[in-house]
DNA sequence: GCCGGGCATTGACGCCCGTCAACGCCGCCT
DNA sequence: AGGCGGCGTTGACGGGCGTCAATGCCCGGC
């Protein structure tokens, strides 16, 4: 595809120079400031941003959904340890539910909200720097390099020291939920991703990045 | 294509049973209280929100894109009248253009955020709602959906009682690049739209919403 | 007037990916 | 142990849409 604008930009990094995308320093700075509630698998966990209430990831992972006229589940964003879950408040048409077992949350009061923005300024703009950054993986590119643009991402926040290992937190099902794809094309874009040498998977689930800069270009 | 989960949810009205994605109450309720300028069709205007300023479209209409490496561009979102512009932090990798002539911006200082936020409390999650909406037109549907979804959309916002005549404000290569989609795609899904009797298309520009139902469920 | 460029539409063609199907693996349950 | 359900992978097939190409319309400029 091709839009009448042939620009010779280059966005380095994925499309996304600017800061992190949600981050582990976020959880470890409010952990026990709020109530935490724990989750277990498929759990729904709507209630922990009722009447607009923010939240924050400390374990496990969260995943913000909604479903389609024809049944089918797009998956909004996926939250790990760290991640801000619902500053905003949180659409009726939008669902939670617990990814993991053991999936812990901190959550605070409508009424705090105020003096969390104070303590934490970019809350509202790191929401919205994920959400741009989602958009922009999800449009215009192929399957391939959605795949390979969630694993760079996701090693860059589980490690972005630069290690080479990802243990994959969700399944397949819910990759392909998030990306907007078929389940059968995550798989077959890894099964080519390895091929290339980018990746390496030891099992299904444990990822090692060979080659990030061609995992961050996969298109072709 | 058919994620694990079958659930049988109903999304009516787009996927979006919340409030207004943006509206000019909020153009109205700031007009004149910063500091207006004006710009010319294609102009840069990434200044007006430079060091996380904030700014609301007050006439025309503005395009905040980002560039992919192979110099395709991806419009993240299009405002028109009354729709905010960069509350967050501009990414350094996204630009604004003024999409027509005389486009009106109204911008605030970096001080006064706090103010404004205060003034306008639903700031934030507005700007959040559109984004999330747009990833819900974005993904996994049919480019004729997502012509669809936008035209009515577009239609509910310039007139939210039901009139049927919306003047596009774009031309069909903004749409594309908006909805990720090419150029012919996007004409080649009006003139189904039009067979179907969903619209009708006076000029290429005037569109005549006729069955608002049946163009939101554009899928088949 | 004529020309050039932006915009819009339509056709032909090919590929990516969604769908359907089958199979293997693993963990859990009785 | 045997069965079952969730997960992951691979193959075959078809359709949607991106790409290339050609055409027509409208507008602004010399």
């Amino acid at each position: 595809m091709r839009g009448r604008s042939d620009y010779a930009g280059f966005l380095g990094d994925e499309c996304r120079p600017g800061g992190m995308i949600g981050g582990s320093d976020l959880g470890a700075a409010v952990a026990g400031a709020g109530r935490e509630t724990r989750w277990r698998k498929n759990q729904a966990c709507d209630s922990v941003v009722a009447r607009g209430a923010v939240a924050c990831v400390l374990s496990g992972a969260v995943r913000k959904f909604a479903l389609r006229p024809d049944g089918q589940r797009q998956i909004i964003d996926l939250m790990i340890i760290g991640d801000p879950v619902g500053f905003a408040p949180i659409d009726p048409a939008f669902f939670l539910e617990a990814v993991l077992d053991d999936t812990r949350i901190v959550s605070f009061p409508r009424e705090e909200i105020d003096g969390l923005v104070a303590r934490f300024p970019g809350l509202a703009a790191v929401i919205i720097r994920r959400l741009e950054h989602h958009l922009l993986v999800q449009s215009r590119i192929t399957a391939r390099e959605k795949v390979g643009a969630y694993l760079a991402e996701l090693a860059r926040r589980v490690a972005p020291g630069g290690a080479s290992k990802v243990v994959l937190p969700i399944t397949r099902y819910d990759i392909a939920d998030h990306l907007g794809i078929a389940v059968e094309t995550v798989s077959r874009a890894m099964t080519v991703l390895c091929r290339r040498g980018s990746i390496a998977l030891k099992t299904p689930r444990d990822v090692e990045i060979r080659d990030a800069a061609m995992l961050s270009d996969a298109a072709r």
